[in-house]
DNA sequence: AACAGAGCCAACCGCTCATGC
DNA sequence: CGCATGAGCGGTTGGCTCTGT
């Protein structure tokens, strides 16, 4: 035998709640606790709710120090970088932001931050992202869907933010620098402050030049993976967001930004990630079949240059594995 | 003023994993 | 050991609000 049943489905209210039903809640949960048992909670205080709809509603609204809306720029760095390193895992992400909940960061990533970090893309270069153009005519569908919605939008990220932060090393072309803004700035100076750390593998952006840097060595290398080797249920050394504990968080983004910065100035600093490892990697590993359709812009006016970067990226730091 | 479309967010749905029986 | 349920999570949606025409 089994637990009693969750709830009687037919006799539960949905929809919004009232703010009887809010204080007869709270107040119970301030007094009693949840009890460890939320299917049974709604019974005792006479709610007509699903339990797993109390629950939510007192983790995501009338738990106490939960802040609604005005995220800082910290905090926007904060998710951003996450994002990039882990993907969609707000119960991490949220678990870095006190006061914050997993679905308000994930309303506004979905709604705001990600327009405002990537701005609009043209649809139908997204289109073509989903189903890779054929020159011929002729469509592949042995490939479509390539891409999950998480790991293009965290590529898009990455290399949207690569491409600005490759501006510094064009610094004598100002044609090609794009405006950006505030957020965009602090973004550019978070992954300046990613390259430089644990390894020196790139210096600081401005000082860039073609022949910048000493190659990796393996010995660094192996230093940095094992920097994360904390977690112990890691399943693969390159799938960073899988089993992050909190004092890995850090140290997991620092470490992802460099291993993305790794492969795609893959040819400059002379990097090369263990090919099984690479295997693992999600995000490039899903990329195979569309380098070549991988044309991003923030805004119209930095179109070319947007194209030029991205091209740029594969050429020198994906072809060489894929 | 009225309408349409876009943006936003609270809440629900459905899945996975853990755990009680 | 296997089944059923609980807890937690990410994805999705319905409806309200805002903005533009």
């Amino acid at each position: 035998m089994g637990r009693a049943p969750c709830c009687d489905k037919a006799n539960v209210k949905k929809g919004p709640w009232s703010p009887e039903e809010d204080a007869k809640l709270k107040s119970y949960i301030d007094k009693y606790g949840t009890g460890g048992n939320w299917i049974a909670l709604p019974q005792k205080i006479g709610l007509k709710r699903c339990g797993k709809s109390c629950r939510l509603r007192w983790l995501n609204y009338l738990r106490p120090n939960i802040k609604h809306g005005g995220f800082s720029e910290e905090e926007d760095n904060i998710i951003c970088s996450l994002y990039i390193s882990i993907g969609s895992r707000w119960s991490i992400i949220a678990a870095q932001l006190p006061g914050r909940t997993d679905n308000d960061i994930k309303n506004y990533w979905n709604t705001r931050l990600k327009k405002k970090l990537l701005g609009r893309r043209k649809q139908s270069t997204a289109n073509r992202l989903l189903k890779p153009f054929d020159p011929n005519g002729l469509e592949d569908d042995s490939c479509a869907p390539v891409l999950s919605n998480s790991a293009l939008e965290r590529l898009q990220l990455h290399m949207h933010l690569q491409g600005l932060q490759n501006h510094f090393s064009f610094s004598n072309n100002t044609i090609l620098w794009p405006k950006l803004n505030h957020l965009q700035e602090k973004m550019v100076q978070t992954l300046k402050y990613f390259n430089q750390s644990p390894s020196n593998l790139v210096q600081p952006a401005h000082e860039q030049k073609v022949d910048f840097c000493e190659p990796i060595t393996k010995q660094e290398y192996l230093e940095i993976s094992n920097s994360k080797i904390d977690d112990q249920l890691g399943n693969s050394s390159w799938d960073i967001g899988s089993n992050l504990v909190d004092s890995n968080i850090e140290k997991a983004s620092t470490f992802q930004n460099d291993l993305i910065d790794g492969l795609i100035n893959n040819k400059t600093i002379g990097f090369q990630p263990p090919e099984d490892s690479v295997a693992d990697f999600d995000c490039f590993k899903e990329m195979e079949c569309l380098k070549e359709s991988m044309i991003w812009w923030s805004s119209d006016h930095d179109l070319e240059y947007s194209k030029a970067a991205s091209s740029s990226s594969w050429n020198y730091g994906l072809g060489y594995s894929l």
